[in-house]
DNA sequence: GCCCAAATCATCCTTTCGGGTGAGGGATGT
DNA sequence: ACATCCCTCACCCGAAAGGATGATTTGGGC
């Protein structure tokens, strides 16, 4: 941060000095102000578009905003609504028991849609079910 | 992308003009050259924090190629190479024995690293690790 | 009305996980 | 030499997860 800062300010400094230096030998002569402006637009813009990332971006990405659901995949493997959203609290890390009292089933439901997105997803494990979910962008 | 080198081009043709008309008016007597150039530069170097991103950013992001390893994190939490490692093939799904299987250990070992990881990421279940685990960026 | 998919719940059984504890060997630094 | 950390492994126990199967209900579509 302090870095991008000194680096912008080392950067003006520079072309100032620059600019002066040629001012009053070739340039002032041979090419006119737009050239100059142009010159120095570019010359900045690079460095914003450099820069930008490095100053805007956050630490961390707690949920991602570009996340778009692949239905197609989702109907392709027959995944209903409900199996959807169990799996999506297997992601977020929840026990079997703490699904069934977020959706107000029991258990033994849960384990019911577990085992069908297992054999729809092809996964032994629910960590794999989530491994592979992700990669077919069916949750975040 | 079109759209985005129109308004470069269409903010350059504006603020040359801008100038052409203000420069025999008041700037040219009131500000130095120097002043000049810090304006266009920073109007600039604006332009392009703004439009870097929408120029660069790829569609969809299959394998994160920006993942970097949050070292400082990882030390702060003290998790060391091995627990790492478990960490990471966890979150690949895969299970105890697969696991020690790949490490050439014992499943026991396995457990003993997992164990610690759970109590260093304030995590009850493999899942729970994992999501933390990919909050925190230690993990892709 | 009938059919079907989805959702619900159950039971039985096996495997996997996770918690707790102890312990030995190797590398590192004081 | 001693302390410390990491890696390793073991044993026990209970809880959670997973597999197989069958049954009931419910809401839409034909």
């Amino acid at each position: 941060m302090k870095r991008i800062v000194l680096i912008y300010g080392a950067a003006l400094a520079g072309l100032i000095a620059l600019l002066k230096y040629v001012e009053y030998r070739f340039l002032v002569r041979d090419f006119s102000l737009e050239v100059y402006i142009g010159v120095i637009a570019v010359l900045f813009m690079g460095l914003g578009i450099w820069a930008g990332p490095r100053l805007t971006r956050r630490k961390v990405v707690l949920i991602d905003p570009n996340f778009v659901l692949n239905e197609a995949e989702l109907q392709r493997l027959g995944i209903s609504k409900r199996e959807h959203e169990v799996l999506d609290l297997i992601a977020k890390g929840h026990s079997n028991q703490e699904i069934a009292d977020k959706l107000f089933v029991s258990v033994n439901t849960v384990k019911t849609h577990l085992s069908n997105l297992f054999l729809k997803l092809d996964a032994a494990r629910r960590t794999q079910a989530i491994q592979k979910a992700k990669k077919l962008r069916l949750i975040p």
